[in-house]
DNA sequence: AATTTGTTTTACCAATTGGTAAAAACCCTA
DNA sequence: TAGGGTTTTTACCAATTGGTAAAACAAATT
């Protein structure tokens, strides 16, 4: 079995690749990009390109699993604080807004690739997002036969948090337009956090708990 | 002044394309899109269609201002009840989720010019949505006023309204996966609206109000 | 220095892209 | 039924698309 070795040089461009390709497709979904397109944002040429990623379908296939890497990766929040919904929670839902905060395009290609109907990645989403939401609810289910908290429908809790930390991310031409700036700043995350972090903790809380 | 006289064949196959581009525009994009690709979803030719519609972009920027119609048609539910707030984010959130169900590919159509930073449509957005947007926010803010509700932040109460409502539309194909059916039906709708509307009410209702 | 391996460039390709020009067919009314 | 306007078809076009083949270049190994 022979070590794969890869070159410095190899390895800085096929990482400018996947950065500039997963830009671009955020911004204009898949069918908008072209090969050529990739190429010259990275001051390469389209047949350079096609030497590490053999066709446009496999740059994009591994654009979107970094995606999910990173996706999947601000997830497991609510298993770290097993004992605790309302800490968990509220972690959960920061650490989702820094996701959109800090990878927006990543946001952006996921979106793009979902409204679309997930052509290309419904089966990775099953394999690996399913699971992992799976776990997220039967948390909160354990925590209400606790009697830690209330009973709500995980699975809509889920997407109702995915909604609102990733519009941020995903709108924010839009709610830039709304609030009247050229970009959403540190306050404007502050100000979400603050409304869905309560919205979730007045549903999900006990009535008793402070 | 001659009447602008249109025969039916026309009328019919011009709203034909624009309801093709509509259903294509949501699931791929702008730039995944040809209009060759529209016009066989007709059973016309390309010239045909280009004769109905000059250009790419302007058959796009048709379709948008629609579906832009549509959108706003579902917003105004907050002035029906300006005494209300109870009853009135309860419509709105309800009219919000009927425009989900009732117009999934306007949903994604929309999300996907705001995902790509409105390049075609911000001046049409800025004029036409968020004075939507503003009045609905200042309603809010007269009931805060009046003491009809708690202080809230209206602009990023309705950013969150939107995402929860419109997540039902653009994100269906992985709802569907997460609740394990084929698509949504009537119930999953009426369990996202009962818990939409117990989030909101709970953290804009006043503690006293039932 | 020669050879192997890895990388980039040059030269192509057929199909598709958005769009134009003009001829042909259609339809209504005088 | 002839004419005029409307709609559709035919014939193009240059540019771009994703992709292939092979030659040229570069880097490491012997």
């Amino acid at each position: 079995m022979k070590p794969v070795k890869v070159s410095i040089a190899r390895e800085k461009l096929e990482q400018d690749i996947l950065a500039a390709a997963k830009r671009l497709f955020a911004q204009r979904g898949f069918g908008g990009v072209s090969l050529d397109h990739v190429a010259k944002a990275v001051g390469a040429s389209k047949q350079n390109l096609l030497y590490y990623f053999p066709s446009k379908e496999a740059l994009y296939r591994r654009v979107l699993h970094g995606v999910l890497d990173v996706w999947l990766s601000y997830m497991d929040a609510l298993s770290q604080r097993p004992d605790d919904p309302e800490q968990a929670l509220r972690e959960y839902i920061a650490g989702k807004l820094r996701f959109s905060r800090e990878h927006p395009d990543d946001s952006r290609v996921y979106a793009n690739e979902v409204i679309s109907g997930a052509p290309i990645f419904a089966a990775e989403i099953a394999e690996r997002v399913i699971p992992a939401l799976q776990a997220d609810v039967a948390i909160f289910n354990r925590w209400a036969e606790r009697g830690l908290c209330r009973q709500v429908d995980g699975r809509h809790l889920m997407v109702l948090l995915w909604a609102s930390t990733q519009v941020y991310a995903d709108w924010s031409s839009q709610i830039s337009l709304v609030l009247g700036k050229q970009e959403l700043d540190e306050a404007d995350f502050a100000a979400a956090e603050s409304l869905i972090v309560d919205m979730v903790l007045r549903t999900v809380l006990l009535p008793g708990a402070a």
